[in-house]
Parts: structure tokens; C-alpha cells; sequence
DNA sequence: GATGAATGAGTCTTCATTCAT
DNA sequence: CATGAATGAAGACTCATTCAT
């Protein structure tokens, strides 16, 4: 998992640089991911992380200054670890000879993918999306970077002249929003026959948008 | 107080069928909506929203059986009247005779449009999407009608032979999905700019998605 | 609860002098019993007892001052009825000429009779005797009922020789509480073999005790 | 605060197995006894108890569930109180070679004497009895022991035939609920002087009952 | 460092009683 | 007389966070 650091500089928050530290605070990460999933972030307490995890309230506090900020950790590496595996599949390198169509398929594919990495996190993230302004700033960069390599690829299409659009920008972050929505809602709603239907149709709809 | 077991002919919620009543009942939903714009759903207590509703608390509870029953009743509201206004601009025989590009245009303008009614009330449906059964639930039941007049749209397009697009449901599910997101998205985001370049992009990639 | 608001000194309580007046009280009181039978006192409302007796709370106000009354009401109806019917058992006419063993055992027979006579308010009356001084009050006045009248049947046995005991006062309070006990707790224990046998064997035991 | 479902791995009860805590727990039950004595089980607040124990509310539920289990435990620890010491009373060797009645009157002046034990709490108990089916339950466990130990004594009389009664377990049954509401009713009227003479009474009326 | 007991403000909901219509 | 909407104080219980050991 690729974990850009902790965003808060914590004072009186331990620094892990000891390896039993860094491994007490992995434990308290998994523990808190399988409350979350379970019973969602509001109701999962602080209590329950520790018992989790092995430790006492106390000593989760040495490690995190509060409940939020394991909850923006977890974001940030779950989404950091999708985005990661987005963003492989937008390599121009890639691109360059295959089949545009083909390779739709692939990324649209990819996507659908990586909405089953931590799926009780990702209803967690848009429980909290709009309510607080960190989560989202978190998301929002993390989505930044997908659209960034996305806006990247096309432009590279674009200058070979295989694209029908001309302002990638957009272009990227409407795919990007468009295609995130209906991978998560379509994934969480557990029925896989539209989940397969909906990813050709999904394909389709980005290739004839973006390609002639 | 004794508190365990039902009590003896449970207080029913009053039917609002005076005037006066059916006023203070709206008075309650729009002090509601209110507060749970400014502060979110969970921040809101029924004591703030009795406060701005000018009555108190017992009284509210006359008219709801729970802070929930609230918010359902707000959720049904909100977006019984998205899905009326979108509706509107799925009927088969104004895309009779019109350019399905503009038409489509059209259709879009006025799903983005939808998301200035009530934004705060929109923000708390999807923070509580994923989290409460009987939200998802009312909300599905909406999306069923939006998703259920596009399918039907496009099923008279096809009969025509306007349309290139095969599986109708599906196309109407991912149709309604990567819109509604988008145009959430974008509308909360408040970057004009961006929101209607987007407008455009979206309204070109569903044309040419659908039609030749 | 009984907390709130000033007593309103002289809050006029309805005189029951017309017919139609009569007529609605007791309704409440039967509505009022039938609701405590069902759900004990404090689990009734005010509100409860109301529609059962298929009028408004307010007009329920207008015939007794509080919820507390209404009990007051009933136990005195009903430990009346009860007492009523004891005594009547206790008239040293009729136990003159018959043997004091059968008159012994028809009165312990009739007392374990009246226990179900509204069996839930007599469960009542038990869960409120030691914490509301007024039901003690009534109570413990219709218990001298009995009492003096079972302690006068046994001063005309005493006289006539056939007694014995000597504090007759004390012998009746004593013969009153257990045998009051023995039966509400045994009917009310529903284990009806077992209240057989104890109604034998309590005859047994006050027979010994007041006879040779 | 969300409060429907259940919280994941709910607080546990502490276990007191340090000094310290079993000492916070042994105050918080008896700031509870003080305050049911004072005001009944009903009109005692939680936080009342936890500021007479000299603690903060949420300490309290960290070592009782809830309010009626700080009851149940008092009512369990007072009530086998009570049984023991009855109970010791009853043993057979100690009957074998003395007086039967003045067995029989140590025994009732033992009872008597346990109406002392919390008078308060014993209220409380019948003001339960019939309103909480633990309570009962709790109650009925208690009851259960001395009336068996009191058909053994009176199997072993028999059995020496020194006995006058033949159905041994409905005799126990008889005595026990006679003598536990007489005296309970009694001690608790705060006659001394009744008291006195319904102990002699009482006394009598199961010498000769039992014994010729 | 670790522990886990202690904290106490904060929340929803109930219901006896009143009083304007 | 009847109505029933309105009142609002009160209470049980929770849980993120701290801090003495």
C-alpha cells in the first residue's frame, strides 16, 4: 500500500520510527478498516479499534490524535492504492499501439476492479465525502492525480491525432467522475449481470466519445 | 421513568388534515431542511430543529415519529421533484420530431439544473446513501422512475431506428448514473467554468454514445 | 410524570350529577382498568386510557384531577368490592350454629375467591402500596374493614367459648395478612394444584390456631 | 448521535478484579441502596446515584449495564442475606432435641427480626415483584431455597412423627409466604407493639398447626 | 510506553397536564 | 362541555478523550 505519510505533523503523536511502533500502528490501521466495514465509522467507537487491535484506548492515542485522523489515513491509503492501480493503465506507452478500443476496455475493466479493493472503505469515503472538508480534500487529491494521468493520455492521443475531443481537461474529469460512479454504485449493488452489462455499455460509451 | 416494553396505545403521529396542522408540519420540514444544511443530519439535534420551527420538541414529535421520519420525508420530497423535472424531459414525442443532440443537450441542462434545488438536502442524501437502508431505499425507488422513462425513451428512439445503442435498460441505468454523479459533483464543486465545459462534454459524450 | 407545572389551586373536578356524566367517568374507569390490567400503571398514558374510553384527554381532565386519581378510584372500587365480600362471610349469625371448621374453610375459600376479581389491579395495588401513601391509605382503610370485622366475629366466638385465642385484635390482623397474601400470591401464581392443596392446608392452619 | 444497530463490540461491563474497582463498585451499590431507600427505584437517577457514590454517570455504566442491573444485584444480595440467615435456623439438628415450639418461636422471631436487613430495599422488592419479571425470577430463586429447606425440616419431623401435617411441601410453601408478608407488613408499619404480639400470634398459630 | 478507569457534556424521546378554540 | 395540539422538563445512556498509575 503506498502511504504518502501522515498528513498531521502530529506534537504529541508518536512517530513511528521504531519497527515495533510502526507495527503496533499497522495493527491499529487493519483493526480499524474491519470495524469500519462492519459496522461503518459512526458506529464503530474508539474502544473497539483498541480491543481490535490488541492494544488499550490509551496507547491508540499515542499513535493517532483522534478517531478522524485513522479514518483519513485509511482514505488515503485505500484511495491512494486504486489510484495507483488506475493510473497504471494510463501509460501512453501502453496506448501507443494498441487498439484504443481495446484498451478502454481494459482501463474501464480496471476500474470496475478496483471498486472490490476495501469496498466497506469507498461507502465510508462518500458517507463522509460531503460532510468533511478533510476527507474530501483527501479524496480530491487522490482524484487529482487520476484525472491528471488521465488528462496526460489523452492529450498524448490527442496530439497523434487519434482523439475526437478537444479539451482533455475536461474530458478527463468528466470520464473519471462518470465511470467512478457507476463502478461504485453498480458494485455495491451486488448484481453482477448488470455489473458485466454495464461495463461493456460503459466501455462503449467512453470509446465512441473519445475515439472516431 | 419506566421505559422497557411498549407502551400501552403508542402515541400516533398526527394526522395533518387542518390547515393549521399541515402548516406547522411544513413549518417542521423547513426548519429541518435548514438545519441540516447548515450543520448535516447527524449535528442536527430535534431540539434545533423544533427551535427554528418556533415550536417545541414534544410538539414535533406529535408530527413525526423520529428524527429519521424527518429526513425520509424531506428525502422523498427533494427528490420526487428531481425525478418530476427530469421526467418531464424524457416524453417520447418531444424527441419525436427534434435533433436528438439537442434534445440531449436539453436533458442534460435540465439534470444539471436539478441539483440547485435544495443542494444541502442533496449533500445529505448521499452522505447517508450508503449508511441507512430505508434512504437507500426511497432513493432507488426514484432512480427507478428516472432510469424507467429514459429506458422508455430510448426504447421508442430504437423502434425508430434513431438509436445505436442495443440493451435499452442498461444503457438507461449508466446513462442516469454517470450523469447524476457528474452533475452532483460538478454543481457542489462550484466551479462554474468547469461546470459547463463539463455540460458540453457530458451532453457529446451521451449523443455520441447514443446516436450516429 | 407528576412534576410539572403549577397546581392549579382549585381546579374544578366535574360533579357527577347527570346521567350522561356518570355514564362517561365510568367509562374512563373501565377504560382505565382494562389499560393498567394490561400494561400496569406507569405504562399507561393518560392519553391511552382516553381513547380507550373513546374521548379527548382533556375531557378525561374534566372528570378526575390526574392519571394518579384515577387509580385512587379504582383500587377503592375494587378492594370495596373485595372487602364487601369477605365480610360478608364474617357475620357471627351464620357461624352461631355451624361448625367452625366448614365456616372456616368456606371463608378461606371465599377469600382466595376475590383474587380474581381484577386480577392485574390487584397486582397494582401491591407495586404501589409501599411508594404511594395514598394507596397505602386506601388500602390499609379498607383492611380495617376486614379486620374489625373479623376481629368482632371472634370476640362473639370468644364470648360464646368456642375460641382459643385471646388477643382477638391481633389474631384477626394476623389471620387477615396471611391468609391476604398466601392468596394473591398463589393465584396469582397461576399453579393451580398447588393453590388447592394450600387452600386445604391453610384452612388447616387457622382452624387449629382459633380452635380446639 | 446514530443510534440504531447495534455498536460494534459493545462496552463491557469491567470486570472488578482489582481493589480499587471493587471498591467503586461496592460504593456505587450502595449509593444505590441510599437512594432507592430515599426515593424509591423510580424517581432514582442514574446520576444521582453516581453523585452520591462520588463518581461521574458514565463510571457507573462501567460497571453496570444499566440501572435495573444495579437493582437485580442489590435485590439478589439482599434477599440471600435474608435467606441464609432463615435458613440457618432450619436445620434439623438443631430441632432434634428442643422444644418444638420454642424451635417454632426462634424461628418466627428470626424472620421477624430479618424485616431489619435494608428495610428499604425490601420495599422496593414487592414494589417490583409484579412489574419485572427478573425481579421476580430473582425473588422466586431466593424464596425457593428457604421453602425448600423448610419442607426438609418439616420431611425430618415427620419422619420422627412429631409432625401433624401430612403434604409437607404445600405446608413449607403456607408458612413461608404467611410469615414473610405478616412480618413484612408488620416491620414495616413500624407498630412495635403490634409487631410484638402478632410475633407471639404468629408464633402460635404454627406451633399449632403443625404440632398437636 | 502502556494501561484502562474516569469523565460529563450531549442526544433523543416521553407524557402528564393545560388551554385556546 | 369537549377537543386535541402544544408544552418542556426530565432521564437513561454513550463514547471520544484524558491522565494517574
Amino acid at each position: 500500500m503506498v502511504r504518502r505519510g501522515p498528513k498531521v505533523a502530529a506534537r504529541r503523536v508518536r512517530q513511528p520510527q521504531q519497527a515495533r511502533s510502526r507495527r503496533t500502528r499497522e495493527r491499529v490501521l487493519q483493526a480499524a478498516v474491519a470495524c469500519f466495514e462492519e459496522a461503518g465509522y459512526d458506529k464503530t467507537t474508539t474502544a473497539a479499534i483498541a480491543a481490535r487491535a490488541g492494544i488499550a484506548v490509551g496507547t491508540l492515542y499515542g499513535y493517532f490524535r483522534d478517531k478522524r485522523s485513522i479514518l483519513l489515513e485509511l482514505i488515503d491509503g485505500t484511495t491512494n492504492e486504486i489510484a495507483d492501480y488506475i493510473v497504471k493503465g494510463l501509460d501512453p506507452e501502453a496506448w501507443r499501439e494498441a487498439d484504443v478500443h481495446a484498451s478502454t476496455r481494459a482501463l474501464i475493466d480496471a476500474i470496475f476492479h478496483t471498486r472490490s479493493f476495501n469496498p466497506g472503505m469507498q461507502r465510508i469515503v462518500w458517507e463522509r465525502y460531503f460532510k468533511d472538508p478533510e476527507v474530501r480534500a483527501a479524496m480530491e487529491a487522490i482524484e487529482s492525480r487520476v484525472q491528471g494521468a488521465l488528462s496526460a493520455l489523452l492529450a498524448v492521443l490527442k496530439a497523434e491525432g487519434r482523439l475526437r475531443v478537444d479539451d482533455v481537461e475536461t474530458a478527463a474529469i468528466l470520464i473519471h467522475l462518470a465511470v467512478e460512479w457507476t463502478s461504485t454504485r453498480l458494485v455495491l449493488g451486488e448484481d453482477e449481470a448488470l455489473t458485466l452489462a454495464a461495463t461493456d455499455a460503459c466501455s462503449d460509451m467512453i470509446s465512441r466519445y473519445l475515439f472516431a
